[in-house]
DNA sequence: AAAACTCACCTAATCGATTAGCTGGGTTCG
DNA sequence: CGAACCCAGCTAATCGATTAGGTGAGTTTT
């Protein structure tokens, strides 16, 4: 690789002036201008970011940490943030921490000696102090995505997890059902924790409850919803519907139902918040609310490059998303014998 | 940020003592290397890897450019990516070519400037002149995966397209098809052309051909598959079954069948190559062909290790895995009529 | 006991950029 | 006419690590 010596010394120049060519960063006669660029040309000359960076503390480098990268939902933030970041002229660096907070740690400790420059961060453990880059160093610029912690000062991007599942559920509680259930996140999560709260909300202004033999939370992932879906569903008397925290969730639910035998929306509704994309072409179709997540992953690449270049957090925005609901075919009307004897109906399905 | 000079300050000891202890590379007395260590915990001390990068001339970073982040093939790749290049101890940045040539290029020498120590690049263009970082220059270490590039000298990672689709094609003959149609993806690519050719080899060896009517290619995208498969099921006598190269595609595929009122089995069979992990839930299930995605991105990134730690490319490897057929229920045996007269029976399906 | 080795550690050059500060020729102005 | 100023371009310090080569004390060899 041709340096910066061998085309300041191929174009007669000092190191100086193609430093100043190649960054636009000082005046310089057209005539040196144009031999510089030739050498580059000749030499195909490019710049080490290694010398760049060490030079200037800084190196063109967003981290994205995610919670699950296993998670369609979270490959979609990756989509969009590598456009977004490449847009602002970084490049993005994946990392996942699998839901498990000294991964996180350790994805954060080599955030900083990679010195990158920010850090967009799902966050899974309860606390942010290891943001701070070391007890004197100023912390790295961060955007908290999708979950907050509680006492954090960093910038967030989320969505209204509270209205979302008001949304899904009174869209269920409209078609007549009264008997609701839930498969929701963690619920030390902000995102399982307040899609719950909002749920719960929504049932309590109509006067009704939700029981708490139909509340079950596990991890965001496809496996742990089918087994929680199976087991709420395996009781004896089962809600007429579902609301799911997330589009994977709902898969998992979807096959819970479709093993125990039961038909959707037949014998039992379902409504999420999230989906998978693109799965259109399959029955049911979900209903569910969604969130922009395109521009939710710009805003917080915009919040976090406006870090970068004020070299320092201002105050933390917290930038919150509303989602609204798309309507599929995964939730009937209950049939009026069901609200009439919420009780006695235990064997509908099947 | 702390830096060498303030630990070898602290510890009372030089620089080159303290890196000793850090990389390990020289005995230090156990005296020493106490101190050392104690001063790097209490400053907190993390080394720069733009100074370590600059000096090693390596940067622990290995890129990842995919064809269509978009597809969810791809987020696969990158989740499986990310905990192999993390278990190798490097990090990953991640690019979108969006298959476009000019911005792989674009890619590729942010890739050289980066000085990344070796990229995994599913190529788009029909060119890997531009892997070769310059004239004179050693080109990156590279693994070509999924697809491959004619006259490339890189290793390569990929599965037996080939057998993929004959192994699907087979399915749908031994169910008693004859008119069968496929969507496919770009012919120019390795994976869009091998699963058209290994159809058409499927039916010759049973002395039948693949109507060119029959035959649609289109870019492994969602809509696009959904544009191709709904003018090729709207002709007078369509197939009655489908063979689509790509698991969004047949998504794709599905969604135009349910738009044009046919339903999968019963009008029509669908059989892919790759599907979209998670549905099975939803109907129909497909059948398809998997891949072992997993253990191939492991391999890759293991011959990439290799390339970065031998200096130098050996003799071109090339690693091709065999995919499975996996049966759902979205095949289902032809009926007699169909057999018997495949020329009269244009309209089965509403 | 002098020569020859080891060993543990240090000094200082080096990687390839950026940039503060200098230089010397040309203008401007009192 | 000389002082003050500008300006394009240069010299050299600098970023923070690694590492070749050096040093002096202790050990082994002859």
């Amino acid at each position: 690789m041709a340096t910066i010596k061998d085309v300041a010394r191929k174009a007669e120049v000092s190191t100086a002036t193609v430093s100043a060519v190649i960054n636009d960063s000082a005046y310089v006669s057209p005539e040196l201008r144009a031999r510089v660029l030739a050498a580059v040309r000749d030499l195909s000359y490019a710049p080490s970011l290694a010398a760049r960076n060490l030079k200037r503390g800084r190196s063109q480098l967003i981290a994205l940490v995610v919670a699950d990268l296993a998670n369609p939902f979270f490959s979609r933030v990756v989509w969009a943030a590598e456009a977004a970041v490449a847009a602002w002229g970084y490049s993005l660096l994946i990392f996942n921490s699998d839901e498990k907070p000294e991964v996180e740690r350790r994805i954060l400790a080599r955030v900083r000696t990679l010195s990158c420059d920010g850090v967009i961060l799902v966050p899974v453990g309860d606390s942010t102090e290891h943001l701070q880059s070391d007890p004197d160093g100023k912390p790295i610029p961060t955007v908290l995505f999708g979950r907050t912690v509680a006492g954090d000062r960093s910038d967030t991007v989320t969505i209204d997890n509270i209205s979302a599942s008001r949304q899904a559920t009174e869209y269920l509680l409209d078609l007549g059902h009264t008997r609701l259930g839930t498969v929701t996140g963690p619920l030390h999560l902000t995102t399982g924790r307040g899609r719950l709260d909002g749920m719960l909300a929504a049932m309590r202004s109509r006067g009704l409850a939700l029981e708490s033999r139909y509340i079950r939370s596990g991890e965001f992932r496809e496996d742990a919803a089918y087994s929680v879906a199976r087991s709420l569903l395996e009781q004896p008397s089962r809600p007429t519907a579902l609301y799911v925290a997330s589009g994977l969730m709902a898969l998992g639910v979807m096959r819970a139902v479709a093993d125990l035998g039961l038909r959707c929306p037949g014998d039992i509704s379902i409504a999420s918040t999230d989906t998978i994309p693109g799965i259109g072409g399959l029955r049911p179709r979900l209903t569910r609310t969604e969130h922009p997540l395109v521009d939710m992953t710009n805003e917080a690449v915009r919040l976090l490059v406006d870090q970068i270049r004020r070299g320092g957090p201002a105050e933390p925005r917290n930038v919150v998303f509303q989602p609204s609901l798309v309507v599929g075919d995964s939730c009937a009307p209950v049939v009026a014998r069901s609200v009439a004897s919420p009780l006695s109906s235990s064997g509908s399905g099947q």
